[in-house]
DNA sequence: TACTTAAGAGTACAAGTGTAAGCTGAAATT
DNA sequence: AATTTCAGCTTACACTTGTACTCTTAAGTA
């Protein structure tokens, strides 16, 4: 049957991967996997590694951007619950935070390898991050009305605050991550109404725009 | 003479420290420091560390120790400059990055450390930043009259967000650098004036305290 | 001066690493 | 049916790693 050894081959990729994700943990980053301790938890033996990937650079890079499409995924949950239950602020940092409770691996890696060694995972991460920051600046603008320039910063501020709000409340109990939350939810506040406050000043000066 | 050895001794202490702080760069974290590759650079033998550390985290530790001191020497130079030059945010946070590009090994071991693996490391590194959260809430507190809990809550974002703006800055060319002070200074004021923005709605609530 | 202490070096070893070379057998192609 | 392709395996090698053990030698002590 003609496809039956590629299918085979993509199945033994996604074992790969499958492994390499189910290794990471609190204690173990990425970068601190060895080649074989992932093709040992995949059951195969360390050679046939390179039959699928260069080396593991290229394998934490598809990591990444599985975690990015596992993180885009999540930007269209919030939409749609906003759309539902309004409050923008919120459903958004509550829904980021149950996709860190339920895809704490995913999280971590993004959060590891932003700061990490190698400058081509810190690129890919920050990309990943650069399209909700884009996205953000979009709603904000198209609903707030405000310049792009402006909106761009107000939502990376806000981007960096979730994240890092994140980041804390990985390693945290439900009740610990109920408080991060309200916590960044404040903060977001406030740079939502700052960044108001900013706009009515400028107003006042160029009242004829 | 007396306390001649203990001197010598403590001079290879540093001299390991430092070449430990030597080894990080842009693609060597100190979690991928070897025992025998600080003992190399420090020009000692490997198994003469033990003199003078438990192990490598213990040198770890100690270095992340030695980074926070200098960080708040820069704060203390930073409070300095503000009461010369007035302005609080942006006096802060160019302080802040001038620390960066002068010692950008201290800063990259703060900034990769807080999300390594050692769970001693991540605490340490977070108890450094929590000295800036809690002098800045003290700050806000006392000079703009917030209560405790919201001067808390507006301070850890702006350590957040410049904090962030450091890392960013980290890699980048001194053009960039001045954008990237820029944002964060706008960022900060965002928060400041979104955190005053809430304080009088309060007040307006509860007229009678 | 004789004795003790301890920093640092040297040797050695088991355990892990990445990867080159070559083999096997089933799938795919002719 | 004969031939080619190639995923996965085995073996092998040259390294690096942390650290236990032992020795040396100068400083400190009595």
């Amino acid at each position: 049957m003609t496809g039956n050894r590629a299918q085979q081959k993509e199945k033994t990729r996604r074992t790969i991967i499958d492994a390499a994700f189910h290794l990471l943990s609190q204690e173990r980053s990425y970068s601190s996997l060895s080649l074989r301790e992932v093709t040992r938890e995949a059951g195969i033996a360390p050679t046939s590694f390179y039959r699928h990937f260069e080396d593991m650079e290229e394998l934490g890079l598809t990591l990444v951007d599985e975690g990015g499409v596992a993180l885009r995924q999540l930007m269209r949950k919030a939409r749609q619950r906003m759309r539902e239950e309004g409050s923008v602020i919120s459903t958004s940092v509550e829904t980021f935070m149950e996709f860190i409770h339920n895809s704490p691996h995913v999280f971590r890696l993004l959060l590891r390898e932003r700061t990490g060694n190698s400058l081509a995972f810190r690129k890919a991460v920050s990309r990943e991050l650069q399209y909700f920051v884009v996205e953000l600046a979009d709603y904000i603008q198209q609903t707030q009305g405000y310049p792009a320039e402006e909106a761009k910063v107000q939502a990376d501020a806000m981007v960096i605050l979730v994240f890092n709000a994140g980041a804390e409340a990985l390693d945290s109990k439900s009740a610990e991550r109920k408080l991060l939350t309200k916590k960044a939810v404040i903060q977001l506040r406030y740079v939502a109404r700052g960044a108001e406050g900013y706009r009515k000043i400028r107003k006042l000066y160029h009242a004829d725009n």
